[in-house]
DNA sequence: TCCAAACCTGAAGAATGCTTCATATATCCG
DNA sequence: CGGATATATGAAGCATTCTTCAGGTTTGGA
């Protein structure tokens, strides 16, 4: 993809006084609810501008341009699923499998349910943003805690718990979104959970040490 | 969300010559093209009939408005990728455990690979389209294949093929496009779809009828 | 109290994008 | 061949969006 080239995304003016601080928290909270209300291709800075109920120069002063701004939510969101992934992540040691595969899908089940129409809609702005070191970076750290957590599973070892957490984090990051978006019933929503519990679990067990290598020794390669 | 009312998408005009049956078809080559190279955002009706080499007044003969086109394309892009799994599963009843995860994982990624950079950026535009009708047609309609394939398996019995079907094809819709916006190297990709697979086929074992029953005896169940 | 710095305002200007329509060109059939 | 229909053109008009900046208001400290 050519794209033009990258407008400066750093602010423009740090806030100094907390009347400030406030005004830019406001103004996020602002964007969020105009990509909610109105979607992404409609969010423009005067809406919110009007929205946060301050003017649009103010706006400006804090970020040099709209990217900027994109860019900051899109980052604090980010911010927030992987802080609940890591924190699920470490307070879950020495886990069964069992366990593992529930906190997963659990910690981000409830992360992105608390702002569950976001996620997409940020994801999709990301995408012209070029804020792809920013996602992968995010990714990464999911990785890496749901990594270290199937390293200190109590009742199995993995060959390669690197490949394992990556996968899994791409399915989560992939496929939550998809059930936040449909309109399920709660009862649906608690089955969808159990569907990809189950999946997660059987997926670890089958990657466990001897369970993996008693199918390699069965199974021919085709790769 | 609160939406705009919602345009006419209706065509104005269906082309009767052979020229202007071509002359749309260069439209939509001429979308995917611009969407590919410019991104979601920066897609507009000018820079598409520059790139199709016909006047904009042409491209609003055929299409009443921006979105009329967008959806079109959208549309015309789901239904590829529903016929790819759709015909995979097909050209696999009475297959085994092992050969359903294959089918499902190759197929999707295949249809996927073939315009991996499509279908987020049109994902964007299904969002503002308020195309979820769209999209949730060809989940179903997967949906349907996958469990048709499931009832027919040679090797394995399932107590509930639908939620399956469902579960599956919520996480390739989700998981796929991650896999493809990635900057990954062949080998990579391979080890992707293997442990896709692998995650798959010991889902579907868990879910067979005699392991599912076994599990309900063991597992008190806290929901 | 006063002044410098921080913060806010919103009209205006420039750029962009959507869409129309008067006019021109091409095709088909009697 | 000629006329009716189909198709194509792109300048123009209107609306929208991004961003700036001259001027106004608030805060904090000497």
């Amino acid at each position: 993809m050519g794209k033009a080239s990258r407008p400066t995304l750093n602010r423009r003016k740090l806030p100094r006084q907390a009347r400030s601080a406030v005004t830019v928290d406001v103004i996020f909270e602002a964007t969020i609810q105009v990509l909610l209300s109105d979607g992404p291709i409609r969010l423009n800075t005067t809406r919110v501008a009007r929205r946060a109920g301050v003017s649009v120069g103010t706006l400006y002063q804090y970020f040099p341009n709209k990217q900027a701004l994109l860019f900051a939510v899109l980052e604090r969101h980010l911010a927030v699923l992987a802080d609940a992934i890591a924190k699920a992540c470490d307070e879950n040691r020495c886990a069964t499998v069992e366990k593992i595969a529930e906190t997963v899908v659990k910690a981000y089940l409830n992360a992105r349910m608390a702002q569950a129409e976001v996620s997409p809609a940020l994801a999709l702005v990301a995408m012209e943003l070029d804020a792809r070191e920013l996602i992968d970076a995010a990714l990464r750290r999911s990785e890496k805690a749901i990594e270290t957590m199937l390293s200190t599973a109590s009742d199995s070892r993995f060959v390669d718990p690197r490949v394992i957490a990556q996968t899994i984090t791409a399915v989560i990051y992939g496929t939550v979104p998809a059930f936040c978006q449909r309109v399920m019933s709660p009862a649906a929503r608690r089955e969808a959970e159990k569907q990809l519990t189950i999946m997660f679990r059987s997926y670890l067990i089958a990657q466990r040490s001897s369970a993996a290598e008693a199918r390699r020794a069965t199974t021919p390669s085709s790769r």
